[in-house]
DNA sequence: TGGCTATTTGGCAAAATAGCCAAGGAAATA
DNA sequence: TATTTCCTTGGCTATTTTGCCAAATAGCCA
């Protein structure tokens, strides 16, 4: 794997990894549905602001979010639409293991 | 987030964590054009083959791939072709970081 | 200005991850 | 059986990630 290629890899790696987190997939699944500021991000996920903040952090700096501060809050968006394809294949994936899983039970 | 729901982001998060990696990512993607053994892919990343073969085993766990052992090869396999759609998005998201940057040079 | 709310940042300790070498196991072949 | 090849596992250290608290910053309103 030569030099360009590995740069290749690592910056798409640098994408999946900014999903690579429960709060931060949750947080990506939320801003889906619709935009929500840190505070109601903090009250859902329910762990330490600054904790949160340091997710959304990672998920701006990966540009699949982006802020929009209006007055003392901070909105999120979600900037890709097709992280829906994203999780369809994670759920394909899971949904897969569980059908193996239910095979070798049946044996 | 209660009990519940953290765990299905756990388990989602499980198998995004296994391709958050450029080497496994690299591995992905050479299986999703063909099946390949354990030396071929280690020749082709270039690291320790028991580096790879880690990297194969999670990859495996996760049920992303499969293996199959062949005398004293052992032969790895995509499991899943949406992968390609994780690509997709992937790359949407990194063309978009792209554009805008352009964007913000040329002001 | 001072106080209040919302958010980010710094710093730190704990936990998880990565990659190498060495050792172990299994199949083919002499 | 001994040897070789291919692969996995154990063990270790270095690095990265995580999440909390405390402190800093920013906007709003009295």
């Amino acid at each position: 794997m030569d030099e360009k290629i590995r740069v290749k890899y690592e910056m798409r790696s640098g994408i999946i990894k900014a999903m690579a987190h429960p709060t931060r997939l949750f947080i990506v699944d939320e801003l889906a549905k619709q935009t929500r500021c840190v505070c109601e991000l903090t009250e859902m996920v329910g762990a330490d602001i600054s904790t949160v903040s340091k997710h959304l952090t990672i998920l701006r700096q990966a540009g699949i979010v982006q802020d929009d501060k209006r007055g003392t809050q901070v909105f999120y968006t979600l900037r890709c639409p097709c992280v829906r394809q994203f999780f369809d294949c994670v759920e394909a994936v899971l949904k897969s293991n569980a059908q193996e899983q239910m095979e070798m039970v049946n044996e």
